[in-house]
DNA sequence: CACAACTAGATTGTGCACAATATAAAATGT
DNA sequence: ACATTTTATATTGTGCACAATCTAGTTGTG
């Protein structure tokens, strides 16, 4: 017995996935920062951009709830786009406990720039998209998995 | 054609694989938490343990090559542990530019208390180990992949 | 209506993370 | 030997990230 734990000890840092994936998430940031550079964003406000631009006009807590990120990240994030002069923050009317994010002209424009920055991030993986989706979708399947056991 | 980009939009947040690894280190991170704070280490605190259990008596550096940090993000880190009571920081006598970094007693001792850190987050991950073994191995290829694109 | 329970955001405090810069020691070239 | 360059660490400033706490607004119950 204990064949496994030798092949795999425990507290070897080689030895952990979650390593693999927080230094993964570092080596993906410092290639996004000087694609993001041109367009001034910083990887945390390109992931709110990303959202805003499949649907606009939503809550803070609608984006928190995509990015698994809360209030205390997101209103300081959020008024450093508003002061870029890429979104509006207005309390909503119905519900004014609500503070509804919407993009401004520059901030739709800023799509359009933004459409090369994948395929810069790709190029640097030097995979395949087959091979990125399959991963994306054991990582996403793990994460939700992680998640679940929170609830617990 | 087109059809592949009709499938994987480049700019939607779903089909990001470095939001996946973004969310999925972020779910790590809130797993390990708790189970950290049995040991009053944080997760990059643990990490510099888990380097520093293989082998200490190291200088700053090889400790920032092993994680991928550098020393502004490491300095103060140490700071904490050493006022914690689990190293000791030391000029080297050889080369008095390196700072080198040892386990006390209690840093020693922890070891122990870490032990069931990972069966902790194995039972979370819902997961078999040969599962995360490989995707383990898949993450850290894609790492070493982007990192060899910084350097060019 | 009154009052408790809940919800959305904002605030504060602590701890990463990195760029840019500074400092001092070591290594190197001539 | 001395000037140049490189290296290891520290410092400062900006920006996440989250726990804990606060305020204001909403909902539910009698």
């Amino acid at each position: 017995m204990a064949r496994k734990s030798a092949a795999h000890p425990p507290l070897k840092l080689d030895n952990q996935i979650c390593f693999a994936v927080y230094s993964t998430a570092h080596a993906f940031n410092r290639i996004y920062k000087p694609l993001l550079e041109r367009l001034g964003l910083t990887y945390p406000q390109y992931l709110v951009m990303l959202v805003l631009w499949e649907r606009d006009d939503v809550p803070v807590k609608d984006i928190g709830q995509r990015l698994f990120l809360d209030s205390g990240t997101l209103t300081p994030l959020l008024k450093r786009l508003e002061a870029a002069g890429l979104i509006r923050r207005t309390r909503s009317a119905e519900d004014e406990r609500q503070v509804l994010i919407a993009l401004t002209p520059q901030g739709h424009a800023l799509r359009d720039k933004a459409k090369t920055v994948p395929q810069g991030v790709l190029a640097a993986s030097a995979c395949s998209v087959d091979e990125l989706v399959s991963l994306k979708s054991e990582l996403v399947a793990l994460r939700d998995r992680l998640i679940a056991a929170l609830g617990e």
